[in-house]
DNA sequence: GAGAAACAGCGTATGGGTTGAACAGTTTCT
DNA sequence: AGAAACTGTTCAACCCATACGCTGTTTCTC
């Protein structure tokens, strides 16, 4: 009559607040919000390769395998950090074009305060509390636009990858703003190469410097051809 | 009046096949290739975890530390690796409509061939040469737009993105295949928690047996959104 | 109340990984 | 011939996840 969470897939049971009750023995030294909280702690300061399962103990003065205790595995831990990371959505406003259009800042913006949430694998579907909220708003946002069901879970995924693979972009890019020498080096090394190997777009383009400014209009431009398109398959509704 | 190695990024230098001379001493038992060869060939049969120095100086028979007379650092190896795995880009057909579904079409499929592709962590754009060829296809097929150059990347970061992004979720629903039990469990689990929780676009969703299936023409579907927008922003040129 | 069951954290251990420094042997330049 | 340069090796440090068995604590049950 219990739920078997044997079956189901690390963190999903623990991200919905399901944990296994005890009854005797000696009560746990932490909880596993403070646990994930300290995850998130190491991941703001040092970056996801710095969640760890021996960091998290350290810094709560246990033993590496005494997280074992609260959690199944690293994955659990990792799924549990980035659903918790990554927070509940705004309130988007009215029209699926404003709405959509927050709803990619929104994220966005998250990544930005939050990068090292890019670096998690993804493993499936989003099935935790917070990362759902985020899917239900953008499709409640959908549903007046008269498409089905389908195709708004078409236009959520082709957002939500754009809106990733941007942050992403972004990151490199502001990694990249430390080191303007590496950067001339490069140019150095990569143009000739550009000019003799049969790369004359890029070599123009390098030469024009497109290859490294802007990005600060290129949301908007994506989202605008996101938002074109969509609104294209809208007017082709009966 | 040699090239400073040192100020470019890992795997810069030797992708373009610059490789430091070297005058005396014993010959290298193996070539860069054979070890960039070694690590595609783990990364095809056991995923992008095997690309490791460890796993290839084993198998070629040398000690781990041997590797670093080759390779600067495990980032150089997989900046090598992932661009020589990557391959080719195809010929494009003619028409930039026709142009972009073969490039992304090919995208996904290269992805298909090898899924640890798209575990390789992302640090900074793209400069080794197949990857940039791939670039440079595409850019000069935008070319007949009469869309600006800065225009021309921003669709092509657009659909590079997608690309990246469906390939991914084509893989994890392959990979979520083999288990229609978990699924069974999931959704015992999880559809009480929609209804109870305020999640009702996700609950009729899932009622409806929409989240599961599918994605085989989300790949149309999403490239059809992508290209109309495109073509709107096409049309407003004066 | 006594005993048993359940559970926490620890110690020890295994196996995987990256990277550094020092060293012996080999090749080639001077 | 000798020095310089380069090979792969050993030794070593450090990070990480995970498994097993132990001790001690708490609580349920008889």
């Amino acid at each position: 009559m219990t739920e078997d969470r044997g079956e189901l897939p690390p963190g999903l049971a623990l991200s919905w607040g399901v944990l296994p009750v005890q009854r005797r023995g000696p009560k746990p030294a932490f909880s596993i919000e403070q646990i994930v909280a300290t995850g998130i702690e190491f991941g703001d300061r040092y970056g996801f390769e710095a969640v760890s399962l021996q960091r998290i103990a350290g810094h709560l003065g246990v033993t590496t395998n005494a997280m074992y205790r609260y959690v199944r595995s690293k994955e659990e831990l990792v799924v549990l950090v980035h659903d918790k990371a990554i927070g509940l959505p705004p309130e988007l406003p009215a029209g699926w074009r404003a709405a959509s259009t927050a709803w990619i800042k929104a994220q966005v913006d998250r990544y930005a305060e939050r990068p090292w949430l890019l670096d998690i694998p993804l493993r499936g579907a989003p099935m935790t509390p917070n990362l759902l909220r985020w899917t239900e708003v953008m499709l409640a946002a959908l549903a007046g636009t008269g498409l089905s069901q389908h195709d708004n879970l078409g236009c959520l995924v082709l957002m939500n990858g754009f809106a990733r693979n941007y942050a992403n972009l972004a990151r490199q890019l502001a990694a990249n703003d430390g080191t303007p020498v590496q950067a001339e080096a490069v140019g150095q090394f990569l143009v000739p190469r550009l000019m003799e190997g049969g790369y004359p777009t890029l070599t123009s383009l390098y030469l024009n410097q497109e290859y490294e400014d802007g990005l600060d209009d290129d949301l908007e431009f994506g989202l605008e051809r996101i938002l074109d398109g969509i609104e294209v398959l809208i007017g082709k509704l009966p």
